[in-house]
DNA sequence: TGTTCATGTGAAGAACTCTTCATCCAGCCT
DNA sequence: AGGCTGGATGAAGAGTTCTTCACATGAACA
């Protein structure tokens, strides 16, 4: 039973649709990090961050494995650091773009 | 006021994370396509459809004009492209490493 | 004016996701 | 074995998003 691709991609985009599940990716790109590490970046419950993480291993984006009593994240995409890039600039163009249409109320010009 | 930057991004890639919105930014980031046309190629409701350009256009992602008669979306963010093309090669990336598990799922990357 | 075509909107229930709580597991130490 | 520490899990209520329906709107034109 193959998934249409276009549906598998909104579920890997809702996969990043989460605050906690965002900064977890961005700590990870940046280097492999510690559960307890991550708690202490990111302001959630212990059992909450565990179910995010669970969010992101469950589709494959992170990697977890046991070491000196603790359990370390990694990516296992590396591509995912190409996203976060594009989707910052993104961001950046449309806030630009809307300080600059703020005046005038979003109206459709042709 | 001023919302964290990651949750900027968290509802940013939530406004992805849905097959329609998905296959209407594919389809407008080949070329502009009227409401008629959208609606030719997605399999859903005129008013459901509706409502998923409306989120589209609430996030500025796409922009419309009316023309002719009919109103003419567009992608108001070229940069959209790279980010669908990243995505697409994460998903390719993981749907070959599950190749061993699922092997009906890495069918046709596009 | 009335009618039709093309698209948009509000509301409501169904469906899904989040957060929290309680509990559980796995490895380590004595 | 027993007790600790560091994480994971299941379930339930709260909250959010989707889909559909019914109706609304605007443009064009007879």
């Amino acid at each position: 039973m193959s998934v249409p691709l276009y549906q598998a991609k909104a579920e890997f985009f809702r996969t990043l649709g989460h605050p906690a599940r965002i900064r977890i990716l961005e700590l990870l790109s940046d280097r492999d990090h510690a559960v307890h590490e991550l708690l202490a970046e990111i302001a959630i419950e212990p059992s909450n961050l565990s179910q995010q993480l669970a969010v992101l291993r469950r589709t494959g984006l992170v990697a977890s494995r046991r070491y000196d009593g603790e359990v370390i994240y990694s990516v296992s995409v590396p591509e995912v650091r190409d996203l976060l890039v594009a989707a910052r600039q993104i961001l950046g163009v449309m806030a630009a773009s809307q300080a600059d249409l703020e005046p005038e109320l979003t109206r459709d010009i042709r």
